[in-house]
DNA sequence: ACCCCTAGGATGTCTAGAGATCACGAAGGA
DNA sequence: TCCTTCGTGATCTCTAGACATCCTAGGGGT
């Protein structure tokens, strides 16, 4: 709790206001907040010190600019994605999603896929245990949900292993991917997920179309089949004000 | 990959110059930036331009400003926390941590801690399968690594369940809480943890000396006796530079 | 050798403008 | 009725300054 006789800079006394005013319900989701003409008059501030004002707002995630248009106040409804520990205990073929029943719901669905045959990168190889540069099955996702991209995932497998097969096709049949590694005796049966956080790059500002101050979670899933060989890397960058993450564990 | 040829600000421009000059090892952890000055005279633009430009590295935790003298490069040494089932799998009282062995070798400690028993908010006696206002232990943590605050904990008990034993102390003895529920009879069997990702309360921020541009992950577990009760929730809180999760399963 | 203290330089805050770009609704034409 | 066009207003980019605040290095005194 900061003290409140402190100095304050004008733009952080203006961006607790508009907080205020969006925790006291007086803006709602999807509500146009004031803008910059507006702040500017009611505070008799420069333009830029308001637009540092609902700066604070869009980095905190409260708030969204759409130029031309307004700030508005951001909804926030996450998916919730189980861990694939649940999913993999069951059958591949199952059917099952890795996501949580309330997302069947929803209209999510593969927008951008593109599958080919690349040199590894050099923290790909490595966890592969091959060659940087030898040759991988590279296949990029989009996923969009009601028409919002919320995931960009990349997986890696060893193009020695699944070289003519259905996996370097775009539909790789039921049961995805690790159906069709079970079928050549490479079925994964342990998993590592890495989870990060960080502001996107432009890039992924660009590709999941985030607004300032949205940051996303990285999850780097690697795949081991029985021989403890990594089979797949799977590389996902998903946007944080859309994703619960759960995992489940029995002691 | 943006194309080349689109017309992009100046300050992208510029931002985008300083992060291929700090990839290509121009720049190392630590090392100091051009500054304001420096980029307005070299790429001829008004100072709030080149601020702009620094506020994209620092906005995507590259950079790191320190008032009164220059922008520096971060340095990500992120600590590897492992997921609690590998932990829970082992005794209690083994003395096994939940961090990796690379943090034994750093400067670990508990710099705040205070245990009370005060009403459960509202979500977590819904978790808790209390009601609300019910006494619960809290335990709230502050751990500091290195001299940098890492992490805020905050864990709830029942009192019911925990009143008059060693759970109510700061020192909850070896094995730590889980050791002693499981003396009580309600040693956890199964957990879940939620994993949520946004930017800092001005409150985060301050008590883990964020700078901007940091998001936080959030940890929610919930402990389970093997009656199906919840037994803890342990709401955490962590510095997003400071952390990778790491999780095993077995399929 | 050690300490304090100051001057310079760095980032932080703020102003008052200007043109560019984009969204949306209103007016007008087919 | 539907579509296109256009103007208004909104955010975005950028300029050229000003003062405030803070760190750091170096000089001078002890």
């Amino acid at each position: 709790m900061p003290a409140s006789g402190e100095k304050q800079p004008k733009y952080q006394r203006i961006a607790e206001a508009l907080k205020a005013a969006v925790e006291s319900g007086q803006y709602r989701a999807g509500d146009r907040l004031p803008g910059e003409n507006d702040l500017m008059e009611t505070y008799g501030v420069a333009r830029m010190t308001a637009r540092q004002a609902l700066g604070v707002l869009q980095s905190e995630g409260i708030a969204e600019a759409r130029k031309g248009a307004g700030v508005f106040v951001r909804s926030f409804r996450p998916l919730r994605r189980r861990g694939i520990q649940r999913l993999a205990q069951e059958h591949w073929g199952s059917g099952r999603s890795i996501w949580s029943a309330d997302v069947e719901s929803r209209d999510l669905v593969v927008d951008q896929i593109s599958v080919s045959e690349e040199g590894a990168p050099e923290g790909i190889a490595r966890v592969l245990g091959i060659e940087p540069g030898d040759p991988a099955c590279v296949r990029s996702r989009r996923f969009v949900l009601d028409g919002k991209p919320v995931l960009l995932a990349t997986s890696y497998l060893p193009a020695a292993l699944v070289a003519g097969t259905r996996i370097t096709e775009q539909d790789t049949g039921p049961g995805g991917t690790y159906g069709r590694l079970a079928e050549l005796g490479a079925g994964p049966v342990r998993f590592r997920e890495e989870i990060r956080s960080r502001m996107p790059t432009a890039d992924e500002a660009t590709r999941l179309h985030l607004t300032t101050g949205t940051p996303v979670i990285l999850i780097c899933r690697t795949a081991f089949s029985e021989d403890g060989r990594a089979v797949e890397v799977n590389e996902m960058t998903l946007d944080a004000a859309s994703y619960v993450l759960e995992y489940d564990f029995d002691a």
